[in-house]
This record gives structure tokens, C-alpha cells and sequence, in this order.
DNA sequence: CCGCATCCCTATAGATACTG
DNA sequence: CAGTATCTATAGGGATGCGG
């Protein structure tokens, strides 16, 4: 039997942080929901040509894990059966308070970090503009490809 | 020569998200800076204790890290030289925001959590509270501990 | 005791090649 | 194009060692 197995922290702990850390607390989880949160994206190959370069084993699995974590949902793509298009729920949209609570953090605390003046002024005078802009788009994108029933 | 071999993403990508994954990226370094933030703990033996159970090679490690990253510092202790007491530096505090925007979303909208509703009622209705609360629980340590030049 | 460092060993992560 | 298969390197649990 293994001998050497993590489990996961939810099941040897009550905080929330714990909890979380088994859905988010890896670096792929976080950049996948930031392309879409905030670049918008919703397909697969989207999700390759982020600079960060994920691989295609990591992407798949971890679009499964946040589809079973409830963060994610996907439909066939309406016009080329081959794809998908992948979604946020509303657990989903709500990690955007987290999203931009960590751009911001980075962006005040991290040497390395240097945005674009521009963006760097919103993050830091109107990250509930952000937060709004980012929302709306996602609802707009639902209009469009979700038939509601 | 190392075939496979992830490079940090802060080499691949100008995105705050992405260098903020490279350090804060995975649980164990997210639960430390949890145990500072909001336990209140600095000791290596009380990281030990905490119920996810850390072991003691990636505790030093985290640490270390940390150290690296600039989010935490150590003094030995005062009374028992064989001690150190970590404390967070500013960046490391700042982190309080991520943090409770994490704890936050969990209570939203992970069914797993259940806090108890005295502490569940404070990140509903006044977070800004738990923040206010650890930042001053912080403040009072430094002065305590460390002697200001 | 305390804070690690090291070793051993397995399970997982993730890069690359491949497939339906 | 969206994944699976394969394969290697790393992560990390557990035990132990060791200097202070």
C-alpha cells in the first residue's frame, strides 16, 4: 500500500484556507482561472499559447479537477464539433476578488513585477472597476453561447 | 542533463499572477503565511503542530523560501537559544489581503467548509475587521521582539 | 530539546511524443 | 484540435542524524 501518499488538507482541517489551497493551491490552477477571468479565454488552445506554457497533460487534468471543484462547466462548441467552450460558474467568477487580491499584492510588493503604467494604475486605484469590467464581459459571453432553459 | 525541468514562471510571463505563483504557488507556503497571519505563530514547533501536518524537510524548505522571497525574516529567541522566531516582513503582511479574500471565497462557496458562525459571520459581514485585528496583533509582537535601531 | 539536514523511497508532476 | 500515453524528474512523507 502506499506508503507515501499526501492527503488532501480538507480532510485534516476546518480552515477555509486549507480547503482551498486542494482546488487553487498550484500555480496552473490559478493561471488557467486568470485566462479566464481576466484574458477572457474559453478554449483549450487558448489555454496553450499563455506564455506561461502549460503542457497539454497538465491542462487536461486540470480542467477536470476544477470542473469536478465546480469552478468550471464546458459545452460543445456551436459551430466546430471538435472543440469546447469552457466557462466559469459562479464560484468560479466569485475567485475574482482573489485573482485580483494576488495581481495586486504582486504588483505592490514584488520587485520583478513591472505592469504597464496604465494597468498598473487601475490595479491600484480602481480594482472594483476590474473586478465589474471582468464580470460584465463573462455575462455578456453567456448571452451569446448559453441557451438559458 | 535535466530533460524536463519547469522554469519559474516569472521568466515566461510579465503577468503578476504568474510571479506571485512562483512563491506562493502551492499549499504548504499558503498555510505557513496562514499560521503568521492569522494564528499568530512564529515558531517552527507550532508550524509543526498545525493539523494538515507538515513534514520537517518541507518546513525548512518553505521557510527558507520564504526567507528568499523576502515575505518573512527570523531573530533567534531571546530565552532559548536554540529557538528562532519568524515574523513577517511588510510584503509578508500585506499578504493578509490575499489571505482573507482566499478564506472568503472558501466560505462562499466551498460546501466542504464549515466554520463556526461566530467566525464565519465576521468574513461575511466585516473582513476588513480580521485584518485590522492581525495587522495589530503583528504590530504588537514587533514591538515586543524587536528592538527597533 | 530544537531546528533543521539527509536519506530512502514512492507517488505525483509535468515535458514530450503520440493518437482518435 | 483535444486530449491520452509514456517516461523521467521532482515533491514530499517518514525515519534518522546531528550540531548547538
Amino acid at each position: 500500500m502506499s506508503k507515501t501518499q499526501r492527503m488532501p488538507h480538507c480532510d485534516k482541517s476546518d480552515c477555509p484556507v486549507a480547503h482551498a489551497t486542494d482546488i487553487v493551491g498550484d500555480p496552473w490552477s490559478l493561471l488557467i482561472i486568470r485566462d479566464m477571468l481576466i484574458l477572457g479565454k474559453h478554449e483549450y488552445k487558448e489555454f496553450m499559447q499563455s506564455p506561461e506554457g502549460i503542457s497539454t497533460n497538465v491542462l487536461a487534468n486540470r480542467l477536470k479537477k476544477l470542473v469536478c471543484a465546480d469552478l468550471i462547466e464546458w459545452i460543445n462548441h456551436p459551430e466546430y464539433k471538435t472543440r469546447k467552450l469552457y466557462y466559469l460558474t459562479p464560484a468560479g467568477k466569485d475567485f475574482i476578488h482573489v485573482i485580483v487580491a494576488l495581481a495586486s499584492w504582486a504588483d505592490r510588493n514584488m520587485d520583478s513585477v513591472s505592469l504597464p503604467p496604465e494597468m498598473a494604475e487601475k490595479l491600484r486605484n480602481n480594482p472594483q472597476g476590474i473586478i465589474e469590467n471582468a464580470l460584465r464581459a463573462l455575462t455578456e459571453w453567456e448571452e451569446k453561447y448559453l441557451q438559458q432553459s
